[in-house]
DNA sequence: GTCTATACGTCGATAGAC
DNA sequence: GTCTATCGACGTATAGAC
């Protein structure tokens, strides 16, 4: 039996939860209300706790689905054994899925101080997972200029995260050009 | 005629101010009240409205001194023509500054978008300024890997900021240390 | 599943006493 | 220069009708 078109149960979710993250990455978690919220998706305030426990819920699921998405698309990627090679295919891979998806990338480096202590705890622990990642690709670089990984790890991650604060579609680079340019840059912090 | 005890009017203000740099990097523009102000002060809420014209006003302060002092800060430090001397001197200084001064950075990244479009573009014009004085170093250095200096410029600044992020004092690596590695990272990656 | 209505607290900012 | 008192608006979250 195919329900036609009554209930919207499946499909007011995902509209308040894109309508969250929007919300959220423009005017920050705190000056967002529910109210705010409700109005984008067309529903009450009320309505809204059909789908979330309350606000700081809401601020959670669009962090972890984010962090979720983020090293299991990686683990799709990731190609294979030759060390230098994953490294170039992880600067690509780190700038294109944060370009495409600039509003949750910004909400989980903004609203970590809004979570309570054990939801943070739980994307603090897939931050780290993430960051492993690609420290472990260093190390199996190797390069000469590689002091420590720890910190090269680090620096190579605010260089590439640093993209979505100022590359615009339509601007005077493209997005090849922009990962061909990192590519090279992180090359070289690493000394290969 | 010394003036013994009686007014704090040369103390509150500085006292407001301090107090709200410290709640908005802790807690966020939006999610401090002025009463939380008033109370870490030490006086009512109706009090601050002797030292700021509004809530906006004091965000604006804070951020409008963070980055005057960054600018003139620089000025005094900056030593002479030798191009490679100047960027590591750069480096050291845009590490230390910004360590000495978390919550004001933290804040003038993170709060910028709770800035009226007047205050907003007077920020965004000495942020500009500063990334023209690392431009110039870089392109006066003229490394042979340097393609897009703009895009060099904002990697390197993004590297350098993201330094506060995660240094902690009494951690593993000390600031010299951390400086030193920072210093030979730029350098690799302008191609030196 | 969404509505209306509401409980109850806090917000920024101002007025006027002292 | 700081206080007390207050305005009108808005905050999250819940209850119960439909």
């Amino acid at each position: 039996m195919a329900r036609t078109s009554g209930s919207s149960s499946q499909k007011t979710g995902p509209l308040v939860r894109a309508a969250a993250l929007r919300l959220f990455a423009q005017h920050g978690f705190a000056a967002v209300s529910m109210r705010q919220i409700a109005a984008e998706v067309g529903v009450q305030a009320g309505a809204l706790y059909r789908y979330t426990p309350d606000k700081q819920g809401l601020l959670f699921e669009l962090m972890k689905v984010h962090m979720e998405e983020l090293l299991s698309t990686w683990a799709e990627v990731d190609a294979g054994p030759e060390p230098l090679s994953r490294l170039d295919s992880f600067v690509r891979f780190h700038i294109l899925h944060h370009l495409d998806r600039a509003d949750a990338v910004f909400i989980s480096y903004m609203e970590l101080r809004n979570l309570t202590a054990e939801n943070f705890a739980q994307i603090e622990a897939m931050r780290a997972q993430y960051e492993q990642v690609l420290e472990d690709i260093l190390v199996a670089c190797g390069g000469e200029g590689l002091g420590d990984p720890k910190l090269t790890t680090l620096a190579v991650l605010a260089m590439l995260t640093g993209v979505n604060t100022w590359y615009r579609e339509g601007g005077r680079l493209d997005r090849e050009a922009v990962v061909q340019t990192y590519v090279a840059m992180v090359r070289r912090v690493v000394g290969l």
